[in-house]
DNA sequence: AGCTTTTTGCAAATGATTTGCAAAAAGCTA
DNA sequence: TAGCTTTTTGCAAATCATTTGCAAAAAGCT
């Protein structure tokens, strides 16, 4: 699965970017986990192999990667007001996010190109960068009677994938 | 284009709220605008009215509003991080927001309706709420090459309607 | 009018993200 | 590989949007 992808140094200088322990290491990080992490999240995971890595670096360093075009930025509606990040190797997939327990749950969807494709074609655009995120109740939740909007807190019923 | 809706009086106590003059003049703002505000923006427009309303009143309105249904929150790519709000009565629309001068497009499709549907049909979930927004460069900037990620820095190039 | 509950204004707290700065590391170049 | 220039780092303090605790004021009964 991660087989065939340039190594964190390649892809940095491929990018025109100096290469750095910590930046090789946050894209290591990011590719092993496959997965949605934030800033802290990926802090926590860095200092275990560099203890001294410090979190404005994680933020400066991710910026860059992102201006880089070598993470994407991954946007999930219960999360506004805190950034995920994703290795910009993995497939378009989208977000929904249970309101209840948290839970994540990723889909595909030709549609979504479809209407990037349209906007660019109605309104010549040129579309850069898209945030598609949905909320709601999940079928677990919604089994055990959870409909309303419940409490801001969030009781996972299951580990989120993600965690 | 105002004139069938409830009075902001009236969407309160439908929606069992307590009608007060805060409330209904940020419903009434935010009807009047009919257009994208944020806290700060809505609390700046208050105050012209009503010079001691507090920011976090505005805040705290916003919330109850929200909750009871009667205003909308919405996103902008370039603005994650700060919350905007329009009256729920505006029909259904998505936004494209342009990096280099900020302009907003707004623009219907049935598309994201199906995305939604065969989301909730698929997986079991309920959708309750989007998040749908896109970002990149608007044609008067393509034009005039703009093309690639510009600074932070926005010129906008004609004011975007929603100022 | 009197009583109870909710809301308000204010100030201070929060939490994620950013910034200034001097020291350290990266990427030349000779 | 040493020397030099530029970028990056760690740290602490700053910022910015949003939230919260609290006592006084207003709303919604009766």
């Amino acid at each position: 699965m991660t087989a065939s992808l340039p190594s964190p140094e390649e892809r940095l200088r491929a990018a025109g970017q100096r290469v750095t322990a910590q930046r090789v290491l946050l894209l290591r990080l990011l590719d092993e986990s496959k997965e949605h992490l934030d800033a802290e999240g990926l802090y926590e995971r860095a200092r275990r192999e560099m203890p001294d890595i410090n979190l404005s670096t994680v933020y400066r360093n991710l910026a860059v990667l992102k201006e880089a075009g070598l993470v994407e930025q991954r946007y999930f509606a219960r999360e506004h007001g805190r950034e995920y990040f994703e290795p910009s190797t993995s497939a378009e997939h989208y977000h929904f996010t249970c309101l209840s327990c948290g839970r994540v749950v990723e889909f595909e969807t030709p549609l979504i190109a479809r209407v990037r494709a349209e906007l660019q074609a109605r309104h010549g655009v040129r579309v850069r960068h898209a945030c598609i995120c949905f909320e709601g109740i999940c079928a677990d939740c919604a089994a055990r009677g959870q409909t309303v909007p419940p409490s801001k807190e969030i009781i996972p019923h299951d580990p989120p994938s993600h965690v």
